[in-house]
DNA sequence: AATTCGGGGCC
DNA sequence: GGCCCAGAATT
């Protein structure tokens, strides 16, 4: 891919494919005018159109100019902004406003870094503003593009790191036709929202699949690649094989919230202190350590759990203690009747190799 | 570089 | 219930 083609097929496709399937009737389209290009791209900051759209016309028609907007009551700004959430863009957005009657003569200013000085103005809205509004030559890179600029070119890492983020403006510098600028970002926006979407893209229906690496290389579900897991606290515990002398192993109800909720589940302890006092006050015949097992390691959605199991046999219960309602001899045949934890059910029934789980919810199918 | 700000859509 | 969405400001 040179960057010093004339006109990037890459635009030249986009633009192709929005004067048939973009959108063209969005609320802030008709009129446009730099006034309600900033405020649609401001509402439309980490929220959907379907969404931000009946916000843009109840915001309008109550303050339909720069001018209105500077001279509103906060709160009215903020009435007006109630439930869009991130409530500080109603703030930046009217201080900004304030700012332009101040210090550019009642308009928006038409520059890239007099806009970025604004409140709530930052390089892609930034950019968005000058393109759509009056058709400057400026790129954006927002989720869409990103996305898109991932797939297209294989950028591996996540688009949120400053490595990759950098890589990824380049490119969209490099895309950039020469007129049209209004057009061709709006089609970028569109293509991202309608095509190649973050879960199952339309590939079949896309312009740009012919040379986009992830179609090419089967990569759309891994790129762009999701944001690193934040580490999860990590937590261990023990937990007690115990069999009596015909084989049955003693099972424990868990409580009805938390964790395996009403689940049966070996007997379980934080430390090895406290596997010694259940021992001691309820089993007779377990002496010492037991057999040591492998570790289990089981993730939860919230923390990791390693299990480090341990096994005696031919055991009792100590007379004082009953079988009941919440602990129970059970035989090797009867757990299939029993609501078990896997990883227990995997250590219980012998160690069948683990299944392992694809949790992803946007794998293709 | 990581966190915060929010409500909704989607799986 | 988590992750993401037309991000920007703050620490």
């Amino acid at each position: 891919m040179k960057a010093t083609v004339k006109a990037d097929s890459f635009a030249s496709r986009l633009l192709h494919w929005f004067d048939d399937h973009g959108r063209h009737d969005l609320p802030w389209q008709h009129p446009r005018s730099p006034y309600r290009v900033w405020l649609s791209e401001v509402m439309l900051q980490q929220t959907q159109v379907k969404t931000a759209a009946p916000y843009f016309e109840r915001f309008v028609a109550a303050l339909p100019s720069l001018q209105a907007l500077a001279a509103a009551p906060m709160d009215d700004v903020l009435a007006l902004w109630s439930g869009l959430g991130y409530y500080s863009r109603a703030r930046n957005l009217h201080r900004a406003a304030q700012e332009c009657m101040s210090a550019h003569a009642g308009e928006l200013p038409r520059d890239l870094d007099a806009l970025v000085a604004l409140p709530g103005i930052g390089r892609s809205t930034a950019a968005a503003i000058l393109a759509q509004a009056w058709g400057d030559r400026h790129a954006i890179l927002d989720g869409n593009v990103k996305r898109g600029l991932a797939r297209f070119h294989g950028v591996d890492g996540w688009p949120g790191s400053p490595a990759v983020e950098r890589q990824l403006w380049v490119f969209a510098e490099q895309h950039l036709p020469h007129d049209r600028l209004a057009d061709y970002t709006q089609a970028q926006m569109d293509l991202g929202a309608t095509i190649c979407t973050r879960a199952r893209p339309s590939c079949g229906s896309c312009p740009l699949s012919a040379d986009c690496a992830a179609y090419l290389h089967g990569r759309t579900a891994e790129l762009p690649t999701r944001k690193p897991a934040k580490a999860v606290p990590h937590r261990q515990a023990w937990i007690m094989w115990l069999e009596d002398e015909n084989g049955r192993v003693l099972l424990q109800k868990r409580p009805p919230v938390g964790i395996w909720a009403s689940l049966w589940t070996l007997p379980q302890a934080d430390d090895d202190a406290t596997v010694a006092d259940f021992l001691r006050a309820h089993i007779d015949g377990a002496n010492g350590d037991g057999d040591v097992l492998p570790p289990i390691a089981h993730a939860f959605s919230h923390y990791k759990l390693d299990l480090l199991p341990r096994r005696w046999r031919g055991v009792a219960l100590r007379s004082a203690v009953q079988d009941n309602n919440h602990s129970r001899w059970v035989a090797p045949a009867d757990l299939a009747t029993l609501g078990i934890p896997a990883p227990i059910r995997r250590l219980l029934e012998g160690g069948r190799p683990s299944h392992e789980e694809f949790d992803d919810p946007y794998r293709l199918l």
